[in-house]
DNA sequence: TATTCGATGTGCT
DNA sequence: GCACATCGAATAC
């Protein structure tokens, strides 16, 4: 199997504010092509994790061996191990060298959804299948191998740009405890398929 | 060098 | 509601 380049997302998209990007990711479809099976989820979550003045990036104290790929250049993947066994998904923004980026949090599982749920193991109930962060990149099986990649090119894995949705809410991100303040988290209104 | 803590999910109480 | 899995990086000593 092979993705068609359909309305692939453009560099263009991928190099602005993550603020901007991360609103208008809400909606995106993210296509991949795991073990010749084809999986496509509505993006319905996201998060900002900025460059400057935000103490909860990754980027906030520089370039480390783990973090590295989130300074790559805009449209790049950056994949992070968490709390040692999950896995977190992150599209890198702004021009190379910058360090921003937007992670996707949640998912509306779309196409694919028996080949997630034998990703996901036992979970068999749909709205638990990406309904997080790591939930969703395990029902993607994502993992470090795709940390460094670039969603501009890639034969396996891109986001398409179609559907649209009728109103995004913010409120501030999750499971951080450093700018709490601020409101970067985004979400579909009404989705039963967000991580809260 | 040692300890603590996290952009989390699951299972048990 | 709470403990735990388990690792990279920050912080403590």
């Amino acid at each position: 199997m092979e993705l068609y380049n359909t309305n692939r997302l453009d560099k263009d998209f991928y190099n602005r504010n993550p603020i901007v990007v991360a609103q208008e990711l809400i909606g995106k479809y993210l296509c991949k092509i795991d073990n010749d099976k084809l999986l496509i989820g509505k993006i319905c979550e996201t998060e900002a994790y900025l460059s400057d003045n935000d103490e909860a990036s990754h980027s906030y104290r520089g370039i480390t061996k783990r973090n590295k790929s989130m300074f790559d250049d805009a449209g790049n993947i950056y994949v992070y191990k968490i709390y040692g066994i999950h896995y977190c998904f992150n599209v890198v923004t702004e021009a190379k060298g910058i360090g921003s980026a937007v992670l996707i949090r949640a998912i509306e599982p779309i196409y694919g959804l028996a080949h997630m749920q034998i990703n996901r193991g036992k979970i068999n109930k749909t709205k638990e299948l990406c309904s997080g962060p790591s939930k969703f990149a395990q029902a993607f099986s994502i993992d470090l191998s795709y940390d460094g990649n670039s969603l501009l090119d890639s034969k396996i894995i891109y986001i398409s740009d179609m559907g649209v949705i009728a109103k995004i809410g913010s409120s501030a991100r999750i499971g951080i405890s450093k700018s709490t303040d601020l409101m970067y988290r985004f979400y579909e209104a009404g989705s039963q398929f967000v991580s809260r």
